[in-house]
DNA sequence: TTAAAAGTTTAGCCTAAGCTACACTTTCGA
DNA sequence: TCGAAAGTGTAGCTTAGGCTAAACTTTTAA
């Protein structure tokens, strides 16, 4: 209850969900970038992800622990960090929706250097419906070629 | 200097162009809010900000002093908002992104709900470079029809 | 094999963006 | 006109995400 409202207004929702979406956006950086982690190096070390996200080593720390917290990352003590099946999922989903927006991104033509620091920002507001229409002009696009 | 780098991989950037994009991200909805509140009602007062973002009048007041701290908007007490100069202009732009991303999420085939909520949070990520782009997808599409 | 380098932890600080509770000022209607 | 409703302000709390400094553990290389 925020005091004043009579009535929320409807565009209030879209506001809320945007608010929303910022707490997730962590979460998602994270085990995604921890799944990728793994593959390239086979382990994964909080100091790996200071340097991928430029982040002091005490920021991924914290961090790590909020997840381990949400039932995302487990850790022991000096050991690297694993993905819960939980957290692995959640890699999975958010890779597969950052490479669509990626493409969706190239198929407009937007040049690969933009294309990945722009699909960086807009991969975690991207709802259902929108990604579906992405898809979609990356399957016309690739038909007129 | 974030004790652990040799050298800040190129994918950091990304990273830490998506964060400081959250920093101007609030200041932007509210320099565009208050414009659209100013043309609606006249004047624009907290408590309609308040109601707007469905936040507590409390939390638009501290916003506020930090964007009357960044130079962007002026307040007497108890007296309504208002955009300086440079609030303005950062208003207008935003406005123009914001219905930019709009019309193009439309003219891919998303629907005006959706369009609605998902420009909300992907306006604040795109670069000129992409704007670029879906301007040259909203005219191929009114082209064609 | 042991000392330096790399990695980790802990303590303590900051800002942004949320909140409730409570006090104060303006506005408006009976 | 004056009291309730609406709007503002202040104090003090929370969480997320940043940071430095200092201590501790592991790894590595001479």
């Amino acid at each position: 209850m925020t005091t004043m409202n009579k009535r929320t207004p409807p565009r209030a929702k879209g506001f809320r969900r945007t608010r929303n979406d910022h707490a997730t956006e962590t979460a998602e950086d994270y085990v995604e970038a921890i799944a990728e982690i793994e593959q390239e190096l086979g382990k994964c070390r909080a100091a790996d992800l200071a340097r991928l996200f430029d982040v002091s080593h005490v920021t991924v720390a914290k961090t790590l622990s909020r997840l381990h917290a949400e039932g995302l990352v487990e850790m022991q003590p000096y050991a690297p960090v694993v993905l819960t099946r939980c957290g692995r999922q959640l890699a999975t989903q958010s890779r597969q929706r950052h490479d669509l927006v990626y493409q969706f991104l190239l198929s407009i033509g937007v040049d690969e250097e933009t294309a990945r620091i722009d699909a960086e920002g807009i991969e975690h507001h991207v709802s259902k419906t929108t990604l579906n229409c992405f898809r979609n002009v990356i399957d016309k696009v690739s038909e007129t070629k």
